[in-house]
Parts: structure tokens; sequence; C-alpha cells
DNA sequence: CAACGTTGTGTACGATCGTACACATGGGAT
DNA sequence: ATCCCATGTGTACGATCGTACACAACGTTG
């Protein structure tokens, strides 16, 4: 039987679907796709994780905390001496020009949340979090549309493959800055 | 084997899917679901749309263009009597205060693009021709802005189920418009 | 050290899916 | 009138899915 001590098992399970959301999609997520790229039988999947909404849940989590540690590490959106329209355009245009996957992975789960109401508490943290940082360098309203206008241009990148213009985020951003 | 003669089956194919994604959302879009809801056999669907990207992509064209028919007869929008911000936001106002139903199917369609390449002309398609209405009333740059503004506005309110701020989106939406 | 509950494993069932294909039918070109 | 081909129908196959369940192994608690 070969029973296997894994205390973290259900880490590796979250990592893994992340993984597969990455390459698949979350048309390609399933107990199985997952338990396989886990390397774990398909029992263990659904042991840790009773619906496919709650490995998403975790998944989106994971991710919205991965994605919180890469803003926080970007010191410039929280130096006052910035340029706050060109710190966004250019940490956008950073995020976008690197690996496209990851990208589509993180709007993929969080856009998820459109059909899926378990997700949505989630997706709203997430948002709000950002929008709190951004609310140390204005002002609450400012803050939330930025996030707005983040999420508009980052999706008329992804879905219509127009390429970034940094110059042009830069400018439209800067108009909604007071 | 009573075959029955109709030549807008087609048609009719495209109505169900659009019906089966409004109530199930894409997940639940499947040949044989679609042929259920038509009250066609299964063959006739996959002759008609060999695959579902196919069938999704006339799904989103024609959910493009019943957009654009409601934008065109909103006139307001064109009249430069009319305050853009002001008229903006009280049109996705009604938008989002009316079926939500049809709401979440336009734009769980428009987003599938994310990981479709096939829908992403239409869905490029669609944006442009609301940049290419709202030029008549102001310049390219601000069009484009106010579509991923508007973009971003209303998947804050879809996601994070927040409710939707008139007041809000016309001060921000104004802030964009030179 | 014994009982128990959590965690892990293997397998099976019924449902649904995309796809393929053989065949029927009838409109329109010739 | 005849032939052809687009259109419509029915059925079947293999793959995959969620789910359920019986059982094994191990850590913990008493």
């Amino acid at each position: 039987m070969a029973r296997r001590y894994d205390p973290e098992r259900r880490q590796r399970i979250i990592d893994a679907a992340i993984r597969v959301v990455g390459e698949e999609g979350i048309a390609g997520l399933s107990h199985r796709t997952v338990a396989a790229e886990a390397d774990v039988p398909l029992g263990s999947t659904t042991y840790h994780f009773k619906t496919l909404d709650d490995l998403m849940v975790a998944a989106l989590r994971q991710a919205s905390e991965g994605f919180a540690k890469v803003i926080a590490s970007r010191g410039g959106l929280e130096d006052p001496e910035t340029d706050l329209a060109t710190e966004l355009a250019a940490w956008m245009g950073e995020w976008l020009a690197g690996d496209r996957t990851g990208v589509e992975l993180e709007y993929e789960l969080y856009l998820a949340a459109l059909r899926r109401p378990a997700l949505r508490p989630v997706a709203a943290e997430w948002a709000q979090d950002l929008a709190d940082r951004l609310s140390r360098r204005t002002d609450a309203v400012t803050a939330r549309a930025l996030v707005a206008l983040l999420d508009g241009i980052c999706l008329q990148v992804l879905l219509t493959e127009v390429p970034y213009d940094e110059g042009y985020a830069r400018e439209v951003l800067r108009r909604v800055i007071p």
C-alpha cells in the first residue's frame, strides 16, 4: 500500500492546481488532473478539497498572496517622491512583459468569481488589498478608481492582443489622480 | 425519420447557446446541452459548429451586436448637449440594475477570450466598436481609456458584489475626460 | 499500549462529454 | 427530370469526470 507520510500534502495540491490552471486553464482543472500533477492518488485531492470550488478558493487565495508580496516588494509604490502614475504604468509594463502564463493564471482565477460566488470574497479581498495599498499615496476614491482602470487596461491588452502602451497608461492614470 | 426542414436552424442553435451560457455559464456549454435547449438532435449542433469554440465565437458575436444596438438606441450618448460622464454613469447603472443574467452572460463570453484565442478578434471588435462610438464625443485616447474604466468599474461590481455607486462612477469618469 | 480519529489509498459506478460515421432527405443546379 | 451536395438524424465508442466507499496506516490521546 506504501502509504506516504506527507504533512504538506495539502499545500502541494494547491501548488499543483495553480500549475494546472496556468498551463491548461480552469477548463482543464479536475480532481484527476491535479492529482496527477501533484503526484498523489485521486482520493487524496477529494479528501483535502471536497469540491473544485474549494480548491479554486485556495488557489485564488494563494495567487492573491503571491501578488501582494510582489507589490509590496516594489518599494517605489510607497515612496512619496515618485510619480504614482509613472510608477504604476511601469509596474504594469513589467508585469505584462513577464511570464504571460502567470498573468493569465491570476486573471483567470480572479475573473472566475463572476460565475462562482464562493470566489467572490477572495476576489474582493484581492482588489481591496491593492486599493488599501494605493490609499497610502492618495485618497480612497482615487485608489478604487486606479484599481478599476488598471484592471481595464490589463484586460484590453490580454483580451484584444493590443500591445501594452506604457505612455498611454501613464497618461490616463495621471488623469484619474487629482 | 421525420427530417425537419429548418432554414434557420443555425441561428436557433446560437440563440440556444446564449440561453445556456446565461443560465449555466460557459461551464455548462456542450454540444448536448445546446442541442437539448434548441430542440435539435446532437448531430445537428456538431454539424453547424465543428467545435465549441466556433459556437462561442458565433454567440459572442451575436451578443456583441445586441449590445451595440442597445448602445446605439441610447441617443444621449451622441447628443453633444449632454454631459458624457453623467450619461455613461447613468447608462452603466441601468445596465447593471437590469437583468443580471444578461450582464453576466455578456461579460463571461467577453472574458473567455482570455484563454481562447479564437474569441479575441471578436472581443477586440466589441471594445473597438464601443471606443469608436465614444470617439464621436471625445478623442481616441480618451475613448479607449473610458472603455477600460467602464470595464474595470463593472468588474468591481460583478466580482466583489460591491453595490454600484453612480456618483462615484460619474466622478472618476469625469476625471478621465479632458 | 490500546483505542480512536485523521489522513492516505485503491477501485468502482453512473453520468456526461467530444467525436465519428453511416445513412436519410430534399433543394437547387444542370 | 436527374444528380449532387448541403443539411439533418441516429447511434455508438472511448475518454473523462465527480462521487462514493471500503480499507490501510499512522499520530495522538487517554
